[in-house]
This record gives C-alpha cells, structure tokens and sequence, in this order.
DNA sequence: GGTAGTTTTAAACAAACGTTTACATTGGAG
DNA sequence: CTCCAATGTAAACGTTTGTTTAAAACTACC
C-alpha cells in the first residue's frame, strides 16, 4: 500500500468528476477507472452511490464547519460591535483558511456547494441540512445584529441574494476567470474575488428599501 | 384535434419535468406519458432529446428576447440619460411583460435558466449563446454606460453577482417563499421579490470598490 | 373512393447504468 | 504454517435509458 489507499483515490476521482460533470452525469464507471480502482469496491467501501456523493462533501465540509462555528464563537465573545463587513470577512477568511488540503483546488468545492443547491438529489440536501443546519442558522443571527434596522423579510431575501452571488460566481470561477482574463487582460485569483464581494454586498444589504 | 397538438403537449411536458428534476434526470418516457402521446413521438417531431430541451428554452426566449431588444432600442434612443435604476427596472419590466404564456409559470422559466448555468448540457449553452449572444452583450454595453466610474473589471465580477443573485433566488423562488411565509408570514409574488432584487443590485453596483 | 403523405403506435434495439454475487488475493495473529 | 477476516476482482444481474423500426391509423386532395 505505498499509493493512496482506495477510499481516498475514489473521493479524489468522484470530487473532480462530480465538479466537472454533476452527480447524475458522472457514472460509477468513470470514477472508479480514473480512481484505477475496481467498480464494485466504490459499493463495497460506502455502500452505495449516494452515500458516496454524501461522503464527498462531508470530506472538505467537515474541518470547514469545524472551524467557521470556532471562529462564530471567537468573534461573538469578542468585545467589539457586530459590523457588517466583519461579518462577511469572517466567512471569507474561513473559506480561505481551509484550502491548503494537498493541492486541491477551491473552486472545486465551490462548484460542487452549487450543484448540490441546484441538482436534484434531494438527498443531499437533505444531509447537508441535518449535518449543517445549525452553524448556517448561527451565521444567520450574527447577520441580523449586523442589521439592525433591516426588515426581518427584506433581509431573508438579501441573504439569498448574497447567496446567490457567492455560489453562482464561485461555483462557475474557472470559466468567468478566463473571460475576465481573455477581455480585460486581468488576473484574479479565488480570493480576490471573493474580497471583491464583500463591498458589493455589503452596500446591497444595507440599501434603502 | 380539439385537444392542443403533440408537439405542445410534449414542451409543456417537459418543461415542468425539466424545472422539477432536471434535463438528465428527466426521461423521454416519463414526459411522453405526463403528455399522454406516443415515447417515439418525441423523436419523431425533435429528433433527439437535445432538440427538444432546446426547443423548450427557445419557445418562451425567442418572444422575450425579441421584446427586451425592442425595449433597448427605445431606452437607448430616448433622450433621458441612462441611470442605473432605469436600467435595471427595463429588464424587470421585460420579464412581467412576457408572462402571460397561457398560464404559465414564471418561475418554471426561471428555473430552467438557473438549469442551464448548472447543469452539464454543454450542447445547451452553446446554443443560447449563440442565439441569444447579442441582446446579451446589448444589455452589458448599457450597464457599462450607467456605470462610467466602475473600472471595468470590477463592473465585470458585480454583472455576474447580479446574475448569481437572480438565477439562484428566481429559479428556487417557490421553495424561498414558501420559508419567507411560514417564518415571517409575509407572502411576496415574484414580481415583488425582482423588485426587492433592484436596490441591492443598484447599491451593489454603486459600492466603492 | 382511392391514394399519397403525415402522424401515431407497439415493439424491439443496443448501450449504459447501479448493484450484487461468487470467487481470488492479501496480510497479520495464533 | 494455518486460519480468518478484510479487501480486491471479474462477471453477471436486472433496469432503465435514448433511439429506431415497421406497421397501423389518420388526413386531405384529386
């Protein structure tokens, strides 16, 4: 056993081929052969492919989840007043702190948080609520003292603006990279544009009604 | 033939099949027996599924696409100066402008655009892109115009966190406001939610970079 | 009324899918 | 060495998929 054990090869393999081509698209076929793993140990190791979508996620969500609900507390202890673009910043630096898993790419999982919004697989919701639920409810309530004179339901919306935003550009950053670069002849990397959200949505959520 | 042709039959079909489950996640089968036709009937009048998830997208593009590129005109050869909220108000009142469809959902629409970002299908966004390109590149050139500040890379990134914001919210709209209204108790139609969706964007748009 | 062209139908097609089975192979522990 | 549990493998399973075929039914025109 020098390589990779086979349940990481099948997690790297499914990671990359779900970003590139979504859940129902990619076979167990495909994974297991770029994986260079047999098919049937893709049932044997996680039982089925769901749990195998499933596993994919909780991979990188887990540590993430682990250290955003840290920092939430951190930051809701400290003495300083709940302003907006520190709420934001917050999650951004998280996101960026997260990234050094060996060489994998960002955007990876950023495309991989969209298509779990946007495919079916109302399995995976389903999980990524139960698991997830509370610490995006905790950053919900930090986000409401952080606008105080916001409506209740004008604020619900402008969160899923944000939302949005953030996992439509991310989830697509690769091939938007190339045109800005193409068109404009500029470089952004990941977290650059990440920064370049806060003030945007910073301004949008405390617009006038 | 009192009752509406095969071939409307099939696109209605599919249309809401599309919206609910996605394109590969939705089989000839199932949209031939929701129709009530024939499972060849799909090939025999689109050729392939491909053709009919085109035709889909293009029966309620073509005359929305034809409308806003009227209505651009105008705005551009009026004699008031572009400002952004005029702007962004042009395309929502495009938007309400094409929705009585016999009795069509807006939000179906919606969703399928949000469908078509997401999804694999890369044979589909070739092809709006190739048809619906230029209005487009139309519409950008008179965002960049209501926005002579913004560098243009910057204006760049915000265009697509307007995108992001509305593909996301619009094309999950049934489910957001079914949350918006046992939680808050607020019931909001979809016009309403793109009119929130205007002073973020504007205020987004305006923000120091 | 018969005939040519269009549309509908049932049946079959090959291919791809996720999953299961039964059988090797492996690697330590007793 | 022997045994046993864990892991890897090849082959087959039964479905489901999009597509095609060939015949039937329908429509309209001379």
């Amino acid at each position: 056993m020098s390589q990779p054990a086979t349940v990481d090869r099948i997690l790297d393999a499914a990671e990359k081929l779900f970003a590139e081509h979504g859940f129902a698209e990619t076979s167990l076929r495909s994974i297991t052969s770029k994986a260079g793993v047999n098919l049937a140990a893709v049932n044997y190791h996680f039982g089925s492919k769901k749990a195998l979508i499933q596993a994919v996620f909780s991979r990188f969500l887990d540590p993430f989840v682990q250290n955003l609900s840290g920092a939430l507390a951190d930051y809701e202890s400290g003495e300083k007043e709940v302003d907006l673009e520190g709420v934001l910043h917050l999650l951004v630096d998280q996101i960026m702190a997260v990234q050094p898993r060996k060489s994998q790419d960002l955007s990876v999982c950023m495309r991989l948080i969209g298509l779990a919004y946007t495919q079916g697989q109302g399995h995976l919701k389903k999980y990524l609520r139960e698991v997830y639920g509370d610490v995006f409810q905790q950053y919900l309530q930090l986000m409401v003292k952080a606008c105080p004179e916001l409506p209740i339901d004008d604020l619900f919306w402008r969160v899923y603006f944000m939302l949005g935003s953030a996992v439509f550009t991310l989830s697509g950053a690769n091939a938007l990279r190339a045109i800005a670069e193409s068109d404009y002849g500029v470089h952004h990397d990941l977290e650059e544009i990440m920064r370049k959200m806060v003030p945007f949505m910073a301004a949008g959520l405390r617009a006038h009604v």
